[in-house]
DNA sequence: GAGTAGATCCTCT
DNA sequence: GAGGATCTACTCA
């Protein structure tokens, strides 16, 4: 099992770099607790020109500011007051792309998910949705800006990959605001996983 | 199984 | 002062 390194997150294409997510794990090891779960659903957010982005037409306030930021970076904000969502910052400094990991498959720290989840026995709901994923590892605006190199954050590669017939892709959730850019295919995920948000697939 | 409301608070206007 | 890259529970059927 391989750490990704900044030459994964530091390429133009976020696209592809948000299917080539799914399949890697994702660990947080917050005061020396490990947890981790493999990617099965993702969203990719491309900048300036996509209107669902935060950074939509170049707006920069002290939240986004990290999508602004060098690939390799967490980008962590609340959502309806309620939720963390956790995404990864990718491609080069002033360029803003960003993907958001919406559902993961747990692997390690399946005990202290439930703690912070507040679940009695392991479930499809646990790491289904970009809430939970945050709730499940850990994860709050805190980590905002948390580098994706770091021994407490990071992603890795440990060979495992989907098929490509099992990845479908489909328009983002929640994102209606957004007119025509709502409807780009920019999700990604794996057919028929029981973790993937949404209706069952 | 489908549809809807309520929770809840930070951020930007 | 409004609204959001969501989730859950509850209703009705």
């Amino acid at each position: 099992m391989k750490k990704l390194g900044l030459s994964f997150y530091r390429r133009d294409n976020v696209v592809q770099i948000a299917k080539e997510l799914l399949g890697k794990i994702l660990v947080t090891q917050w005061n020396g607790i490990i947890t981790s779960g493999r990617i099965v659903e993702v969203e990719a957010y491309a900048g300036t020109p996509d209107r669902a982005s935060h950074a939509f037409g170049g707006r920069r306030t002290a939240r986004n500011e990290i999508m602004y930021a060098k690939g390799g970076f967490a980008y962590v904000y609340l959502c309806y007051g309620i939720h963390y969502l956790f995404n990864v910052v990718t491609h080069t400094r002033d360029i803003p792309h960003a993907i958001l990991i919406r559902a993961l498959e747990p692997l390690k720290g399946i005990n202290e998910m439930l703690k912070r989840t507040g679940k009695e026995k392991p479930d499809h709901t646990l790491t289904k949705g970009p809430g939970n994923v945050s709730k499940a590892l850990g994860i709050t605006t805190i980590h905002s800006g948390h580098s994706l190199l770091s021994k407490e954050l990071f992603i890795a590669d440990d060979g495992y990959k989907f098929a490509e017939k099992e990845i479908f892709s489909s328009p983002r959730i929640g994102v209606d605001y957004a007119g025509k850019h709502a409807r780009w295919p920019y999700r990604f995920y794996i057919k028929g996983n029981p973790f993937v948000s949404g209706k069952p697939n």
